[in-house]
DNA sequence: TGTTAGCACTCAGTAAGACCGAGTGCTAAA
DNA sequence: TTTAGCACTCGGTCTTACTGAGTGCTAACA
């Protein structure tokens, strides 16, 4: 899709790409020489810093200082490096052990808590800042349990249970007259006929049925049954965030905290990112989002064959320890995707 | 408790306050005469200033500044001013029809959401942190329902409410040769005869009839029956936290970030700040958390009788509206601990 | 022809000095 | 007891000079 750098305009790319990941100042072409051994001087080097320079893969604050990668340079960087999960972060192996014992003793029921606790080591031991998203109600999610729960004279604690592992909760106050028993019985009844139905077919099944009831117990079945679950988004986030110096700028961290708060806005992203699958690196402003302009966001979406469960994602500046950030997230697309389709009842296979 | 100052010094000190809160800037005693119209020449309010600071109410960051009040200056202030909802925050009249819809709405069981949207948007009407805290499990909950629920061929679902509004959920994967039946038929009959009964009784109960049970079947109904619930805190943050100068310097911010990271320490606060009843206020160094010197904290506890359901609080720079934040975190505590008592069936007559 | 040494040039960052002005403490007068 | 006046202090800012990292270009070299 891009034209392909020759091998030393390659070790150059990739030497002041790595220099500025490390170092989080301008690369020079002496740094480049001596540091990463190559065997050009540094007035060679320069050339080809030039030359990367017009090409886009590079760019220049000012006259005098060194070379920072462009998002095009990152971008070429990034998908032309082989990283491996041996070579990734010393703690790699304490994140197996821990997916090992989580995995095993979990079901994908509890995905968001068990995403939760994962992406929090995850988010601790990369310094960036994790998220865990859950989207909202599905009409694919089937029902695995509808339970009214009469609690004290007047309330109805309905509980409602799908089989993507979401726990539905919400407590009604029933209007004056009602007799909770008799709410209760048409719960069970519910219960009974609509087990394992998708969720859409009993809405429907539930509006036949309502023809036939009162208006006051129409309108109190559905506070308990249609309620949606909104999608849940968690950070993990860590205070090194702000010592890193693309974010000693007050007004850019700024710009990040807001996108953190509005959470919608990144809420689109990992939706538009389900259809790529496996892990989708964003660099820079190949996001949507002006206020993550200075970021980049790792992510990966959970399936459950086509239906998606969950994604799992890592926000960091564009500096981002790639070689650190990539395997781990491979590893986590592969040991959370493994987990759910061989934990979960497959939801594809309506034929049988 | 303290001494008593007399009216001009009250003026005084109240005045550089209020200029202080509003600028942020150290203030001097030309501003106080004139932005507060105090009848007194800049030279009088200087000796008056100068008596302040030897008592310990006023600071002087060097030589030629204005004056910084104290931690006891602030807390004179604070105990001493009688702040009025009216003229607290402008949008206060949105504050209460908020609370008049989503608690005539809402039951008490659903704490945690109503709190979190409650403090949502406190959160966004003063600028300030808000926090939203419910502790975990506590032996005097009362069991509503136990309900377990077969998922697939080796999983149960147990799902366990509490007359506290909490919902325990948790997946067990059943030990190899265990059929689901047999366990919710065990499940069952514990659901129908512990109803209503405090979680430690059932607890001493299942012990007992959990002898005459094979050490599998224990081992099973333990994980699904005992599992705590973490005290769980959410943290509404605004970005303009990171706006206010006295966390201009990265390393304070870092530090206050990493208290709310950190949640144990908060956790232990709010547990203290339960006896003392009403709205708390810590200022400054007033709470024990180091990196939490700059901020001062109002937190409200809120109870059923003597049984701790939540609190919740705000973290602001010591330097905070208290004008605004103290009347609306009364109000909160009026309404919200109103809301409960008057809608949960109380729990303190265990004499009926 | 590709590579390298040398050199003049650029420019952010820092340090030193001068200056400004807000604010104080003290003294003396009202 | 209050207030006006005045000398003094000291952080913040602006100016200037300097430093040094790094560049681009040219010419020599392999």
């Amino acid at each position: 899709m891009s034209e392909t750098l020759d091998e030393r305009s390659w070790m150059v790319l990739s030497a002041t790409v790595n220099g500025y990941i490390r170092m989080a100042v301008p690369v020079g072409s002496r740094v480049v020489n001596r540091l990463f051994g190559l065997s050009y001087s540094p007035a060679t080097i320069r050339n080809v810093m030039a030359d990367l320079e017009e090409e886009g893969y590079l760019t220049h604050p000012h006259t005098s200082a060194g070379r920072i990668p462009t998002a095009k340079g990152f971008r070429y960087f990034v998908d032309n490096s082989s990283f491996s999960m041996q070579e990734a972060l010393p703690e790699s192996a304490s994140l197996s052990s821990f997916l090992d014992v989580i995995l095993d003793e979990s079901s994908p029921l509890d995905l968001l808590e068990v995403l939760s606790s994962v992406m929090n080591l995850v988010a601790r031991m990369t310094n960036y800042t994790a998220i865990v998203l859950e989207p909202g109600t599905r009409n694919e999610e089937r029902l695995l349990s509808f339970e009214l729960i009469p609690v004290g004279e007047r309330h109805i604690l309905a509980i409602l249970v799908t089989d993507a592992g979401a726990v539905y909760k919400r407590t009604v106050l029933l209007p004056e007259g009602f007799r909770t028993k008799e709410i209760v019985f048409l719960g069970d009844s519910l219960n009974a006929s609509s087990r394992n139905a998708q969720l859409s077919e009993v809405r429907e099944k539930l509006f036949d049925e309502m023809e036939l009831l009162g208006e006051a117990y129409r309108e109190t079945l559905q506070q308990l049954f249609f309620h949606n679950r909104m999608p849940e988004m968690k950070l993990f986030r860590t205070s090194r965030f702000a010592e890193m110096p693309e974010f000693s700028d007050a007004s850019v961290l700024h710009a990040v905290m807001e996108v953190f708060e509005e959470k919608m806005a990144l809420l689109e992203i990992f939706e538009d990112l389900v259809r790529q699958g496996g892990v989708s690196v964003q660099i820079g402003s190949e996001n949507p989002i002006p206020g993550l302009k200075p970021c980049t966001l790792v992510s990966v979406p959970l399936l459950n064959g086509s239906i998606w469960l969950g994604s799992v994602g890592l926000v960091g500046p564009v500096r981002m320890q790639y070689d650190q950030v990539i395997p781990v997230m491979q590893y986590l697309s592969v040991r959370l995707n493994h987990w759910i389709q061989n934990t979960l009842p497959s939801q594809s296979p309506s034929t049988t």
